[in-house]
RNA sequence: GGCCAGGUAGCUCAGUCGGUAGAGCAGAGGACUGAAAAUCCUCGUGUCGUUGGUUCGAUUCCGACCCUGGCCA
């Protein structure tokens, strides 16, 4: 299998890039974006157009319907999938999006892990409630010490997560993580867009307003009226979750665009030191270098 | 004009019964194996409004002045 993946944190352009490399060569795009898998949310994300994906064929967008729950594996695997397709028809696709580890899971592979038992995390969740994480850490301790000790004991998603494995199977986490990553060759040269942190700002929160102004405020409303729990990925989006709090009346709108927009830029920080330390191999450039970089690869 | 409450880190504030000060947020850096737009970790010297006085020593007590908010005229 053979891809070419262009990441990077959010606002540098990359899906612009992409779109322009995708017309002339052809093929199609792999959307990398735990966010735009959920069929609804659109303005928010900044999902490709209709025009867009009219134009250049998009995997991996509205794969999942709402009260769903996505996950990297699942990503990894239907990517997977997406790709060979576009292989098949004679096509190198562009991975275009920036949540690194999706791009691991399918580059690297995850042990085989068993599904969680339903109803294991809500159990967990009351008790994490009750007693406080550094409790459900010390838990962990007992059955399975050496994640723990990597652990520190406020990691509450990391913590539950790890419970949760150990309770439906009766095996550590870390046990299972030992095991034999599934993967398939996949050659894929991987490039980091990066624009400089001011400009960065600058695009985040021109942008942040103008979803507003196309309507963002709707979209987040109607996901307001599916009653989601408040643990369900969609509903701690970044931007999502200060206009969900405006809407029940915790912030006013000016205080949700400036915490959104705050929110935006912080992930974005932590996108860029993704980038940065978990893809040693990546070739990192602006538009116009990465643009030749990337037509050599696809070519050459 | 009078009275009251404030003026302390970029912001919101705590505190020092007098020995030059600390939280949250922001900001910076970092971690990252099935929720990752998530989750978590580390980093705090600033004329303590200005100016006199008391004191070995004042940001802390007293006076004056300046600024902000509120109430009364």
């Amino acid at each position: 299998m053979r891809a070419v993946a262009v990441m990077g944190a959010t606002s540098t352009g990359k899906s612009a890039l992409a779109m322009r490399l995708a017309i002339l060569s052809g093929g199609g795009i792999v959307c990398c974006d735990s966010m735009q898998v959920y069929r609804g949310l659109d303005i928010g994300t900044a999902k490709p157009t209709a025009e867009e994906r009219q134009r250049v064929p998009h995997a991996m967008v509205d794969c999942c319907t709402l009260p769903d729950q996505y996950s990297a594996a699942r990503w990894a695997r239907e990517a997977r999938d997406a790709i060979r397709e576009f292989n098949t028809a004679g096509h190198t696709p562009l991975i275009v999006g920036g949540t690194g580890l999706y791009l691991r899971a399918l580059l690297e592979g995850f042990s085989e892990i068993p599904t969680e038992d339903a109803g294991v995390r809500e159990t967990l969740f009351a008790e994490q409630q009750e007693h406080g994480t550094p409790f459900m850490h010390a838990l962990l301790a007992e059955v399975d010490s050496s994640l723990a000790a990597q652990l520190k004991p406020n990691d509450t998603q990391r913590i539950l997560r790890a419970l949760a494995v150990q309770r439906t199977t009766g095996i550590p986490l870390s046990a299972w993580q030992q095991g034999e990553a599934s993967t398939e060759e996949i050659d894929c040269p991987v490039f980091v867009l990066e624009l400089p942190r001011e400009l960065l700002r600058e695009r985040l929160a021109t942008r942040f307003e103008a979803m507003l102004d196309a309507g963002w405020l709707d979209e987040v409303r109607w996901l307001a009226g599916l009653k989601l729990p408040e643990t369900h990925p969609a509903m701690r989006a970044v931007g999502y979750r200060q206009l969900l709090d405006h809407l029940q009346g915790r912030l006013s709108l000016d205080e949700a665009v400036r915490d959104g927009i705050t929110a935006t830029r912080r992930y974005a920080k932590r996108q860029q030191t993704w980038f940065a330390h978990q893809t040693p191999a990546a070739v990192r450039g602006g538009a116009e270098e990465l643009e030749l970089r990337i037509t050599e690869a696809l070519y050459g």
